[in-house]
DNA sequence: AATAAATTTTAGTTTAAGCTAAAAACAAAC
DNA sequence: GTTTGTTTTTAGCTTAAACTAAAATTTATT
């Protein structure tokens, strides 16, 4: 049984794997708010353990064994997050802090029962992939609703921030997983968009479009 | 926050003072499966929290601090039982484990959350009382079957044992609480009891029996 | 390219929780 | 009421995961 605090590094330097190419102690130091010499030393007895590969000054990758691992973590995590609010009334902004304390401590058995619950789910509450058993992840868009195109409708597919305050705020803006809506102008130079939600005009910025991924919608 | 291991102190001190006045370093050592020095060394540190008493060679006892932590663990736990049960189907043998994991890790949004699933039940799978929020314990009875006497009814309450293997036979017999039942006869000298369990006869040993807590039924 | 600045690693400490072995205190037996 | 045996505590060691400060390496600046 692994210590929550590597399983914790791990999903960490999972987590960054996704963004930046090449993940640094230090990039995991922040993400972990650890001093860098403490991300070091984990680094280092992950790479021993066989879960990473780590070049001294270079940067940190999980292996297939490490990422199997994170892979697990994730799927408690969104899991967990999507039972909060299905079973037991969990607004999208809470979930996550409560997962966070009981992925580490849930069993099999536990996850197996709350998959069936939900029948097999494949998106979260923020509309984030939950990886499958044997660690398939559904696709996503990878499209920013900072990059797209005026004129077009698009449906949400994923909120990326966690914290509750963002999280109150785009839902505020009717903004959830499946919600069509049209991006009806799109100012330049990282200037704020605006859109129809449900017939009501929105104004946001470009860095909260930022954390918006979106898909392209068959204009009905 | 107190560390888990802190929070498993004091429910096994807690727990062991529900059954013996006194309790030593040395049960609370077998208890927790750790070296007696471990134990004393824990033991003063709670009472340095002041959380417990310890006078040296003699034993411990919670303080009403320790004491109201110890019961909003135990409610936490058989909260969480119950819910296993009720809402995700685990079966009862295997509900003390999930708990003992999750108890330390949930918030009190999902305790609250949980006790209004469950309609602010009073008992856990088991029978054992569940706390309430400000620290009221549900009656039981303290008569267990062992002491009963023969050609009454009575009404199972509570099984006192975890482990899943004796929990499966007991509940094998069809004895789960509210389970009534009729004590047909009793050898002396801690021999078997017969018992007329749902029209069928079973005959179980006196260490079974001592487990059991039953309360006296007003015989149909 | 040489030096300055920033990043990363190494070295050595700290804290919590465990351990063993030895010493101290208590209980029991003669 | 000593002596013997058990229980409890003390002393000192180990491990995991953090830390700070110093050394090493890489990157950036001139």
């Amino acid at each position: 049984m692994l210590s929550q605090s590597i399983e914790d590094y791990i999903k960490a330097i999972y987590k960054l794997q996704e963004h930046n190419t090449s993940v640094t102690t230090n990039d995991l130091a922040k993400k972990m708010n650890v001093s860098a010499a403490s991300a070091t030393n984990m680094v280092k007895k992950l790479a021993e353990m066989n879960l990473a590969e780590h070049t001294s000054y270079k940067g940190v990758t999980l292996t297939e064994a490490g990422t199997k691992i994170a892979l697990e973590i994730v799927r408690h995590h969104r899991l967990l997050e999507l039972y909060l609010q299905q079973a037991l009334g969990y607004t999208w902004d809470k979930v996550h802090e409560e997962a966070e304390h009981l992925e580490h401590h849930i069993s099999e058995e536990f996850e197996d029962r709350i998959n069936d619950f939900l029948g097999n789910p494949q998106y979260d509450p923020h509309g984030a992939p939950i990886p499958s058993r044997d660690g398939t992840i559904p696709t996503i868009s990878k499209d920013s609703l900072a990059d797209a195109d005026e004129d077009n409708e698009y449906i949400m597919q994923r909120v990326e921030e966690e914290s509750p305050d963002f999280l109150r705020y785009v839902g505020g803006l009717g903004l959830f997983p499946n919600v069509r809506f049209k991006l009806i102008a799109k100012e330049p130079f990282k200037g704020p968009l605006t859109l129809r939600v449900d017939g009501d005009m929105k104004i946001i910025g470009h860095e909260t479009a930022s954390k918006l991924y979106v898909y392209r919608s068959e204009s009905a």
